[in-house]
DNA sequence: TCTGATAATGGAAATGGTTTTCACTAACTA
DNA sequence: TAGTTAGTGAAAACCATTTCCATTATCAGA
């Protein structure tokens, strides 16, 4: 069976099967924290979620599920200058909620927002089919991440 | 003398002295090498680009001193996902020439672009306003990427 | 339902970019 | 010129991620 660019439609348990990967226990307990704790949590942060329940999925079960799911489109891998990935949920169950970033360069907190995605969306896909026909690149998908200086941090001085 | 924020004007060398760093052939070599070499080189890169002219600059000379470059907004350390940093020269003598990146997922190509920036730029200005102003967070700058195949590699198949 | 092929796993070891340590050197100020 | 101390190189430590490999579990086909 194929793998690959498998991304069908409805959700995961028929995504798995349909590209020929097996439903292990270790899968669905991450898809199930990834699909229940709010996003960013990096590999070790979920086996340590994990482990509690399901003491014997092990950490290198994570990192390649985590690969897998990526590499389906299920799953975002994210870099935010701290020096491990960091995942969250493409889409859940209901649909995607695309969003961006804003990173706080201090203290590391980061707010996922989707306020001005509306013109964002305009622009980007307008930048994207530029660029592609420019540069003759196919894109699929895009970063934009601000840093700064949160509240909190901007105020201690 | 104080750290930190010493972004003056003119060029690196007042630049350096002016915010209490002492100037030494090693960083000077390190600042030859990436205003000659065009951008995204690895801290290694580096390292044996210098390493035939000045023997005797060590690679953790090459480390310490592009933190302290990045500190100083002089270099913008980048990551297209390989798991190195890259840098480049934030701003030449003659001025900055702020530009976004083109990543190719298989070949790691990196394409600078600026074409579309002026359109963005705007957009860009906005928005960091707009989410400053609503998240209370004092943005300093944005890291924006496209990800795709390019022409090489989409073809491949 | 049983079974064989093989995908998936976990623990330990390896990897490799980056950081830390520390004794030594060199830049700069007075 | 001398003293203070920032900066340095080499080696060791760090640590997130990957690789190895022997073992286990999934699942298509019988
Ligand atoms: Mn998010
Ligand atoms: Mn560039
Ligand atoms: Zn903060
Ligand atoms: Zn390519």
């Amino acid at each position: 069976m194929p793998r690959g660019n498998c991304q069908g439609q409805g959700w995961w348990h028929g995504k798995f099967k349909g590209c020929g990967y097996r439903l292990t226990a270790g899968r669905e307990a991450i898809l199930d924290i990834l699909s229940k704790s709010e996003g960013h949590l990096s590999a070790e942060d979920i086996y340590m979620k994990i482990h509690s329940r399901y003491p014997n999925v092990g950490l290198t079960t994570i990192y390649r599920t985590l690969e897998v799911l990526s590499n389906l489109g299920m799953v975002h891998k994210l870099d935010f200058g701290d020096r491990r990935a960091r995942y969250e949920l493409a889409e859940g169950p209901e649909g995607a909620h695309h969003h961006h970033h804003l990173v706080c360069t201090d203290c590391n907190k980061v707010v996922d927002y989707t306020d001005f995605i509306d013109e964002e969306v305009e622009l980007l896909r307008e930048t994207e089919k530029g660029l592609g026909a420019k540069y003759n690149f196919q894109i699929t998908n895009h970063v934009i991440q601000f840093y700064g200086l949160c509240g909190k941090c901007s105020g201690k001085k």
